[in-house]
DNA sequence: CCATCGAATCGATGGCTGTCAATACGATGA
DNA sequence: TCATCGTATTGACAGCCATCGATTCGATGG
């Protein structure tokens, strides 16, 4: 009696991303996968000197302040935003090197 | 009696993303959003002619084959995979232009 | 028409998360 | 020290989502 064997329908695949890459990855891109997270580093992104004041993003973005408060911390954990204490306010920069590890991560598509 | 008004802590900011490109480009970056389709993308994009089996994605991710066809279907309906049939296996391709649209959405940063 | 096989769908479940009201914390200034 | 104001934390809730087993769908070949 045989074992028949099928041919296979494609050649293997070798994997370049293991599941521990995949998950810190998955984790910054998950910190960006929100429309309150984006437009908070689309506004202080566009901060004329690149700082803004928490203050001032509870209003244009109309969610209530703990959840503003709530986003910001998340965007900073995820290594996305820079956090300054100034006095009573608490100021908010984008880091554009960890923008550019996405843009880097993206790059497969070139393979 | 006078009604205090203090000075602001800093200028007013516009808001560069409104709420609707915001809620699309955020279910872009959430169907990068997983370590399971992170790799499958990894995986299809270094197929030798950039085209994968779905046959052969099963067993290098670890996850069941439902769960596989879910994540699948997910990154095509974001626009991410292409699908393509031959016989009774079904193809993916990794979409270039849109990972290239994700990392053009990145260069606010350049601001 | 039927058996087979690859893939998608269904139903269920446990965990995560975005949101807000209420409250607590912390710094400033009188 | 106390009142004020900006911010963070807590608690609660509703909705979403990753996962799997079981089933169904669809195409192929006899």
């Amino acid at each position: 009696m045989w074992i028949v064997v099928d041919e296979p329908c494609c050649p293997p695949l070798r994997d370049p991303l293991d599941e521990d890459d995949a998950g810190e990855l998955a984790s910054l891109f998950k910190a960006l996968a929100d429309p309150a997270r984006l437009r908070l580093v689309s506004i202080i992104a566009a901060a004329p000197d690149g700082w803004a004041c928490a203050c001032d993003l509870h209003q244009p973005l109309g969610r209530s302040q703990p959840t503003v408060s709530h986003h910001l911390s998340t965007l900073v954990k995820a290594g996305i935003l820079e956090r300054e204490q100034r006095g009573k306010w608490a100021w908010f920069r984008v880091r554009g090197d960890r923008l550019a590890d996405l843009q880097r991560a993206l790059d497969l598509s070139a393979a």
